[in-house]
DNA sequence: TATGAATGAGCCTTCATTCAT
DNA sequence: AATGAATGAAGGCTCATTCAT
């Protein structure tokens, strides 16, 4: 039918942009070679998504929705589960997300590029999807510092930023992590073991922690 | 004369270079913009560097020697001071690298946009200013560590990674985090806070981490 | 059902086409825009009238006929009327076909264009169309020339010229006519002001014109 | 030298875009085409005059000038000259602007293309070029009118009109009046013969013009 | 009968680069 | 030593047209 013959079209231009967006950012990303890979006309993408822009937006919104589905913050865990074991599968899955090979990893690299070199899709990425994770990662680490931390509180956010930094920096420095420890592997076991430095190098941080007030005094006083 | 302006001209281009890769990276900077910005004809950068390639390793060489020096990883520090003193040295003159404004400042943008976007330049970069960096922090984090641990350890590694990962977020994920935590500041204050924060959560992980022993068995254990 | 609304497609389409190509010229008008217009498909043009040609031809043929029909150069004068008012009549009609609004303007505004930027219809429409209507221009000049003037002379034909010149100029230089006097109207009431004026300068001009002798010794003497 | 050869080239560019904006018009003209006939490369245009618009502009304003110069408004004739040899030398020089050959056809193509389908460039045309023009007929008009008619009357202005109507539609409708008085030519005595004929109308016509009293009750009354 | 989808040619523009002085 | 001028390749986008249903 045409409807479907359509949508695969449709499909393999949006499979491509995310291989050829993630690869190489937004601007240097061009049009023919994201319809080469699709092996689309080059006027399909602006017959499907009006422009490069709209092609890239609705790339984005699609990734992250496609990605946070497969690999989901919680990874399935109960609802009441230990904070530390939630604090495990928001790092594991957030770093599946990222290095994860397929049609599902597109959606950490796109984030990472778009935070470093925001287009102006980024104030509704922020808005829809990434303010609500950065809701849950603030909840974990309240509830892992205790003695009444709250998710809004800059320490927490701050603890919180610590931590996602940690696994963001994986993924943006994989060519030069992977220079210095050639070792390494990005496979699915060693992505779990590298969510378990994380989570272990952060909980450590997390229960040892200064009070509140310490950390007001020595750390975030101005001058 | 002629050769007095000719290397103001070179000079001119450098800083402008400088200015303009660090904000759009190497390939969607024009060499226009930086020349217009230099205040010099298009024709003048590969009169002095051959092409935009030369003008950019040029550069990268010369920024990384400047902002070392501007801001030694020591922070002029002696030599026998304490490593806690050492790390935070370490990062505060990582921090400052990175978000700091004028012409020493670019020395950081371009590392951080080189390791997320690598070009011909980065194994040469690697193997002459990041290498030793690196060695640097694994000897602060094994020191820290103690134990026994070295500094060519994956463990001691890890936790490096885990250090350095924390202060390049900050930079790469401005455009998010200003979004998400509006009040935040980029002054020489600001920059001092988050030292101070980077260097305490890291200073609670690293002093009450798993033993090697522990360590091998619970996080980099192979399925 | 499906004959109907075929044909009113058709019939869209041609209102489209007839406002689009009126306001840009054939080459300048877009099949889009009339579609968009039209509310209609981009294929219908081609369905309908093969190419955008096709679609040309066929609404120029038709805008002639129903202008003509519409505000006939006559203005529903008996036969024997007087030339001095089958002048204004055949000015006042002119007029109103091009500076009218609406579904009959159409062809004297597509009839200006086609003079000015002749396509491959030219031929036709002069042949079908102009032609009869210089014949009946010239019928009334000649006859208010007098003294033996025929509708076939040279002398004749001129004058003719520049009646109908003084009628298109109004049309083609609108927008430069509007900015050097702005207060004028192209209202009905306007419209038919011009036609005054023009009838009044045309009929001043014949009464008093040279005769036939005179003018070829004068006006149309070989060097 | 590089200013001479780049002058040359400046040169080559403006004769191609005259040639073809005239031929074409501005939107249905492409930059490669003129490149093409300029021996040029595409690229020159925007590196000369910055966009299509710019080549443009400066085309026309310079087309006029030159045309101007070329053919100025009084062919020569001395000051106090009377009226109807201005009048002769103003429609002598009209046509010549706009139907001779070589470079300085131009002029009087572009303005009536201008003037048709108007572009962002008319305003300044208008104030610059067209208005001082539009003052000198008008002068003429009133002074042949007589019994007080002045240059910026709305009569003086509506015979200016009719006049130069004249003028443009020879132009404007080659193409028509070619095939239907298939003997005329446009050479430079042709032109002359319709200079002596648009003059003679438009001086039989203004020599009994209605007065301003009747003109006004009998042709500009509002309904 | 009618239309969503797709196509390839061509548009204007910008790029890094090279030429000629 | 330095630059205004020129170049060809490629950029995103729009066009009239055709395909497949």
């Amino acid at each position: 039918m045409a409807s479907e013959s359509g949508e695969d079209t449709k499909r393999r231009l949006l499979d491509a942009a995310g291989a050829v967006f993630a690869e190489s950012g937004f601007k240097a990303a061009t049009v023919r070679d994201i319809c080469r890979l699709a092996k689309a006309n080059v006027a399909a993408v602006h017959y499907h998504f009006g422009d490069k822009m709209g092609l890239y937006t609705t790339l984005l919104s699609e990734a992250f929705t496609e990605g946070l589905r497969r690999y989901p913050p919680d990874m399935g865990l109960p609802q009441g589960a230990p904070a530390e074991e939630r604090l495990f599968a928001f790092i594991h899955s957030f770093l599946l997300r990222m290095l994860g090979e397929g049609r599902f990893a597109w959606c950490g690299k796109l984030m990472a590029r778009e935070m470093q070199e925001p287009t102006e899709a980024l104030d509704h990425l922020v808005e829809v999807h990434i303010a609500p994770l950065a809701r849950q990662i603030h909840v974990i680490v309240a509830e892992i510092l205790g003695g009444g931390a709250q998710p809004g509180d800059d320490r927490t956010r701050a603890c919180a930023t610590s931590v996602v930094g940690q696994c963001q920096h994986i993924f943006r420095s994989r060519a030069v992590i992977g220079r210095l420890a050639p070792g390494m592997r990005f496979d699915e076991e060693g992505i779990a073991a590298l969510a378990r430095h994380i989570t272990t190098f952060s909980l450590c941080a997390l229960k040892h922690f200064p009070s509140a007030d310490d950390y007001a005094k020595t750390v975030a006083s101005t001058a």
